[in-house]
DNA sequence: TATTAGTCTGTGGCGGGTAG
DNA sequence: CTACCCGCCACAGACTAATA
C-alpha cells in the first residue's frame, strides 16, 4: 500500500484547521476535493480517519498519519531549502514546553536558532505527549521520561523548586516557622488539580501528606503575583526567586526535565535538540 | 457544512508509423 | 534495430451543482 502526499496534507490540514472548509481554502481547492481526499484515504487505510465534528478532528488510526504528514511537510521543506534557488521561506519550529522552563531557562534557546520561526506552546506534559503523537509539535520539554510513541528523549537537567511566599504572609501564618500544625492552616497555592508539587514537599518534609486549604492559579504570571499577594505559600522555580519572595524552609525538590523529539533523520530536529540542549546547561 | 453525482481536463502508458 | 513522434485510451483528480 502506498499513501499519497496530497491526501496526507489534506488530512493534516482538516484536523490543524477543523474543518473541511478552511483545509480547501488554505490548500486552494474546493472542499469537495478536501472531501475526496479524506475519503480516498480512509479507503486506502481501510479506516476512519477523521472525526466529523466541530471541529473536525483525528481518529486514533488518524494520529500516526498525522505524525507522518507532520514529518514528511518538515522533511520537505528542508530538501526544498538545501536545493539551490529553492524556498527562501523561513523554517517554521512547533515545540511544547512547560510554562516554568520558558519563564526561566528556555528563552536561550531562540539565540542559538537564528532564521527561524517558532511555534512554541506552553503545554503540561500529558498534552505535550498527544502533540508529539499527533505531530503538530517535533519537540517537548517535559517532566514525562518514559518515550511517547516515535521519539526519542534525552535528559536536561533538573528543576529546582522552593518553597516560598510573601514576607507578610509568613509573618501571619508561618510566626513559628514551617511546622506540620502550621502546614495544616496555611493556604497553599497549586497550578492546578495534577499540580502535586506542593504535596510533595510537604510529604518530603514532614513525612506524610497534610489536607490544607488550596487556592488553583493556573498561569505563571499569576502564581507568582499570588504568592507576592499573599494568598499562600507554593513552590517556585529557584531561578526566579527575589526579594519579594521568602523560603519558608530549607526543603526543596529536584523535578528532572527531559527533552522528546521525534525520532528520525532530520537536521533540524537535530539542531534543536541541540540548541535545547545547551540551553538547558543552565539547569542543575 | 459535508457528501455525492455528473462532467471535464490533464497526464501517462501503449501501440503503430516513420526516419536515421 | 533504435529512437522518436503521434494519436488513442484509461484513469485520476478537480470542478460545479445538487442534496442531505
Amino acid at each position: 500500500m502506498k499513501l499519497d502526499g496530497q491526501q496526507l496534507t489534506a488530512f493534516a490540514a482538516v484536523i490543524e484547521l477543523g474543518s473541511f472548509d478552511a483545509a480547501a481554502e488554505r490548500l486552494h481547492v474546493t472542499p469537495s476535493a478536501i472531501s475526496q481526499r479524506i475519503k480516498g484515504l480512509e479507503q486506502r487505510v481501510g479506516q476512519v480517519l477523521v472525526v466529523r465534528e466541530k471541529p473536525c478532528r483525528a481518529t486514533a488510526a488518524g494520529i500516526p498519519l498525522l505524525r507522518l504528514a507532520a514529518q514528511t511537510a518538515m522533511l520537505e521543506s528542508e530538501a526544498l531549502a538545501e536545493t539551490a534557488g529553492g524556498s527562501t521561506e523561513r523554517t517554521r519550529i512547533a515545540i511544547a514546553v512547560n510554562a516554568d522552563s520558558m519563564a526561566t531557562w528556555f528563552n536561550a534557546v531562540f539565540d542559538r536558532l537564528p532564521g527561524v520561526l517558532f511555534d512554541i506552546r506552553i503545554e503540561d506534559q500529558d498534552h505535550s505527549a498527544q502533540l508529539l503523537r499527533e505531530g503538530a509539535v517535533m519537540g517537548a520539554v517535559t517532566t514525562e521520561r518514559a518515550p511517547v510513541p516515535g521519539c526519542r528523549v534525552q535528559s536536561l537537567g533538573v528543576m529546582r523548586y522552593v518553597p516560598v511566599a510573601a514576607a507578610e504572609y509568613v509573618r501571619e501564618h508561618l510566626p513559628d516557622g514551617f511546622t506540620a500544625a502550621a502546614a495544616a492552616a496555611a493556604p497553599s497555592l497549586a497550578w492546578n488539580r495534577d499540580d502535586a508539587l506542593q504535596d510533595n514537599l510537604i510529604r518530603r518534609a514532614f513525612r506524610r501528606p497534610i489536607g490544607r486549604p488550596v487556592h488553583y492559579v493556573p498561569t505563571a504570571e499569576g502564581f507568582g503575583a499570588a504568592v507576592r499577594a499573599g494568598l499562600g505559600w507554593g513552590m517556585y522555580p529557584e531561578q526566579l526567586v527575589n526579594a519579594d519572595f521568602v523560603q519558608i524552609t530549607d526543603v526543596h525538590l529536584d523535578v528532572p526535565l527531559y527533552w522528546q523529539s521525534w525520532k528520525m533523520d532530520s537536521v533540524l530536529v537535530g539542531t534543536v535538540g541541540d540548541a535545547v540542549l545547551d540551553a538547558a546547561a543552565a539547569l542543575r
